[in-house]
DNA sequence: AAATAAACATACTATTTAGTATGTATTTTT
DNA sequence: AAAAATACATACTAAATAGTATGTTTATTT
């Protein structure tokens, strides 16, 4: 029982520690020896709980990116007291000015991730497609709740704007990554406030 | 005379492999073997013609990357006899329509790129932060073309309408990166194409 | 045509890397 | 309390890597 204790601590710390680099650094540019220093544990340690580097890569975006993504994207959207285009607006706009400036320079851990995978680590990119898709899924009921409750257009298609909500703000953070300042943030939440609001008032079919 | 020109063709033809190869596995993925595999020279032609792997990814990056980008996004938004909403509409949304299936399974490469960058590569960063801003301006200049014609509402930000618009295009392609059909495309391009037609309209303050 | 310089090729070094083999201390099981 | 298994640490191997040093051939200058 204590040793089983200590094995999960020692798993989440090497998960954690390798979440940071991988955000910082990048996957490929992450290695074992990066990841064992930050960790203070020895390589024996490493292989003793992950069969190689791909696997590490997986748990982290299993579990870190994925936890990331619930609750900080689809945990908030269930407050739903709040009005839906208010909710939208929140989560994809207010949030934005919380960032950390480390969130800011690094941006999306996921989108990151996205990036770096080709046609090679099929793996990762099924795993980042799960996490899509159940962030999607949360937003289209969202939407749905808004549109029954006559807080958006009934025309609005719930499935695409989901999908476009997702792209701006994964798209925003990108593009941030370049800058040095916040003017792209600012003028992003400008104009993705406005979408968002007309999301609420008659569409141009 | 003749060893410039020899000179200049080895140059691009390493600029343009090393470009596919940094598309297709990633820029810290590649290495200079690599490289020489493809271009089918050997290193002391590479060392030649270039101080060292971070070089190629500037050149890489000046080059064809900003090629790239001022021909496929910029270039077309200089057709202003089209209305400017339809302009937009087409360089946006109907392009994407035409991309290969590599394109597509490969995302954009300028966005690849900066997903790589962490606080790392402070050079390719301000490369590509020039980049995005030349595509920008480009855009503003478009949507204020708009405004003067009457085809785009004069309430609209031209500024924070030209992010939105490059985040949100690129965030596109990023996200389609997990996918492995068109269903994004085709959802976001709905949801992009009533955005745009919006821009025309009466907006909400 | 001799001297020079440019455009490469080959062979090497030093470092880093993923992964393994083998050890040891600590728990857990019997 | 002995045996076995777990949780690591240490020391290694083999391959890959960035970059250099030193050729050799071809073009250019003098």
């Amino acid at each position: 029982m204590k040793q089983e204790v200590k094995s999960r601590e020692t798993q989440e710390l090497i998960i954690n520690k390798s979440f940071d680099l991988f955000y910082e650094k990048g996957y490929n540019a992450t290695s074992i020896p990066d990841i064992m220093k930050k960790t203070s544990l020895s390589k024996g340690a490493f292989y003793h709980h992950f069969k190689n580097k791909h696997e590490i890569g997986k748990k982290v975006i299993e579990v870190i990116i994925r936890k990331r993504i619930k609750e900080g994207f689809i945990v908030p959207l269930s407050d739903i007291n709040n009005n839906v285009p208010e909710l939208l607006l929140d989560v994809f706009t207010n949030r934005i000015k919380n960032y950390s400036e480390r969130e800011k320079a690094l941006g999306c851990p996921a989108n990151n991730l996205i990036g770096e995978i080709g046609y090679s680590e099929e793996d990762f990119r099924i795993i980042l497609k799960t996490l899509i898709e159940e962030w999607r899924e949360a937003l289209i009921k969202t939407i749905d709740i808004g549109k029954y409750r006559g807080e958006i257009n009934s025309k609005v298609n719930s499935s695409s704007t989901a999908i476009s909500l997702i792209c701006a703000f994964e798209g925003v953070r990108s593009v941030r990554k370049v800058y040095d300042d916040d003017v792209i943030f600012n003028e992003f939440m400008e104009s993705m406030g406005s979408f968002i609001k007309n999301l609420g008032i008659q569409q141009v079919s």
